[in-house]
DNA sequence: GATGAATGAGTCTTCATTCAT
DNA sequence: TATGAATGAAGACTCATTCAT
């Protein structure tokens, strides 16, 4: 542990607080999203932020606190980035455009941010996992208001239950998308985010207005 | 769920062999879809089977490969499930819908199956992860060859890697509505997957036939 | 901790649950008794026991635990003993005699019991502190009893509240004499008892019986 | 108590060294009496002194080494407050009467430092230990110095060996009603150390002038 | 075949102690 | 002089895994 890597982080002695603090929550994010929370070890994250282990809980308390507070971190970054692009004033479907372009990009550009916000909201357990779903629930609401906007702009009143339903899939197509496009990653965000939006947008719009797809007579 | 009513461990000995993996296997399913594979323990799944530990160990491997096996049992009960609902003969539109029918309806009755493929599939680490993300991978390429062959008998062409890009989309919405639909069950797996046609397949079809979203034009 | 020192515990496998226990109470009311409970690690008495330390664990619990039960073993003991040794009917002073000679007697035989239950019911801290002090407690209202009996028997009325403060000096009295002995070990257990009663219970007749001895004048 | 009244650690810099030593001797009593050796933490001490770890550490050493000045500081001062009460010319009645009142004139107006040594002089282990039970045998020396010199003028010749027992359990018994006190503290110090020379000095009186308990014949 | 008993290895966490400024 | 920053070493506790009966 002490022979075997002398070039990382070159152990730069005596940093002020915030600048540790932040080198610690960047090291703790990526071996958090690399192997989850419980197989991440506090030794390998003090290790890769290139301090020891007693530093790591002085500055930021228990593996539980340092997990929630790059969550935070993380997902503050994402609203906030998702929160820039988007354009209030505009119609619905911009609105949502900007949204999933904003999204799309700060996924592109933060992996290891995505993962962490992403990987660890479906894996339960632990007191953040219910501050992750929060937060997404959140983002669902969110959309669930843009779609009904939308549609009550066109004059069709929808049972809100509808369009949350609506909505939860959209987010879970988004976050799929997201995920796969890290594989692919040939496309730009804002091509990936059109194409969600030409699957989706298209489809709600033909919902509103009464074109509907209907299963076949004999189930 | 079927995890929970295995043949009630009353300590019985001497079970055939294979009486006794299943219920193991559904021990293990519970446990694990509650608690997730590292907060699992070995200690709980062998009092929750009813069986001591050497022979949880004599039966099903080291821990990794009882979480393997459960994972590869419930994968394979998951896609029974959906390759009996769906009918290979019909039109794409309505194989799609019989699938996701079939999905939801899979999803509704094994809840704890559901979660230990879901959760877990994200949570990455272990050799598992790259096991259910093949066969995620598996099922996008399904998805997208059913949309292809509808895009195709239309006589378009579009790059297989778009429909890929979309298929990904489809299946996370399905995913996501389907934990959204676990905490609203207010209507059938018919009427989910309806949903989800709706939203989809009407946007597909727009696509195809050329009436595209555009972005507004100055981004 | 292998190779240096072989010769300890046969490191005998395989005994039975409430052998193990009473060996591991045995190693750990040894260790506790030389280091007190904070200096005292788990490793050290897993070792002394000459087993692992998940089997401390799995038979005795936490640290704490295991000091509980050390205590509540010890001081059982230590009552049973005194209780066998006091006879009901007598007068006073011969139950007292008796009990103190018990005592003595316990304590010359079990060093170690008394020195865990002594050394430790000073230093605070800890649930178990409590339970200590409340024990000396009764010793103390037990022996004021004895005391007032005396007292009423010979027709002398004392406030409750004196015979308490003599009977704290006594049963400290006895403590520290119990401490002295064991360093100064060349009297039988009946001698040290008869020596306490000499210098106590006399001083008691007099105080009883109203010679009392009186500060000079001006102080 | 004075550890509670010190120069207020308002972090002023640059003090002299003998007050910021007197500062930080204060916070340790107060910090150790609390929570005894080992629960005590140089940082919390550090704390409580109003200065840091480091200063902490090149005043007054190591942990042990801070804690043995403590120790000896506090011995010192009740050694002193107990020499001073007493009055070297007068009969050893009067001079015991007067130690004691002045030692449970100290224990009442210096409650930390009292626990500090009687706390921690139980708890063996560490080099203190000794040192604090050496402190104890000089006060029981002294006690059998004045036992034996009461005894000598009235012509009675007992083994040296005898007193120091009887010393041994007469400052137990200082020890234990002094704790008894602290928590019944009705009384003045004078009165209490009456008490104690009433039960003690009058039976040591009877032993010395013959008048003997003694136990009943059989058993 | 079945299990109570056993453990090596590792995790989180804290503490006394010391540089470098 | 005075301190914020840093750490080696250790301690409590748990878990996957395996004998010996």
């Amino acid at each position: 542990m002490h022979a075997e890597e002398p070039i990382r982080p070159v152990r730069a002695k005596r940093l002020p607080r915030a600048v540790r603090e932040r080198q610690i929550l960047d090291a703790a994010v990526a071996v958090f999203s690399r192997l989850g929370f419980h197989a991440a070890s506090m030794d390998e994250i003090s290790e890769v932020a290139g301090i020891s282990k007693p530093m790591l809980y002085a500055y930021l308390g228990s593996k539980e606190d340092l997990f929630a507070t790059c969550i935070r971190r993380e997902a503050t970054l994402m609203i906030e980035a998702i929160g820039d692009g988007v354009r209030p004033g505009e119609a619905p479907d911009v609105q949502l455009w900007c949204g999933l372009r904003a999204f799309f990009g700060f996924v592109g550009e933060h992996r290891a941010s995505w993962q962490v916000l992403h990987r660890q909201a479906s894996s339960q357990g632990g007191p953040f996992a219910q501050e992750l779903a929060d937060m997404r629930g959140r983002a669902i609401s969110l959309v669930a208001a843009l779609l009904m906007h939308s549609a009550d702009s066109q004059g069709v009143g929808h049972a809100s239950r509808d369009t949350e339903g609506l909505a939860a899939a959209l987010v879970g197509a988004g976050e799929s998308l997201a995920d796969w496009w890290l594989d692919h990653p040939e496309e730009s965000a804002a091509a990936v985010a059109s194409r969600l939006m030409n699957l989706v947008w298209m489809g709600f719009g033909d919902l509103v207005e009464g074109r509907v797809w209907h299963p076949p007579a004999k189930g």
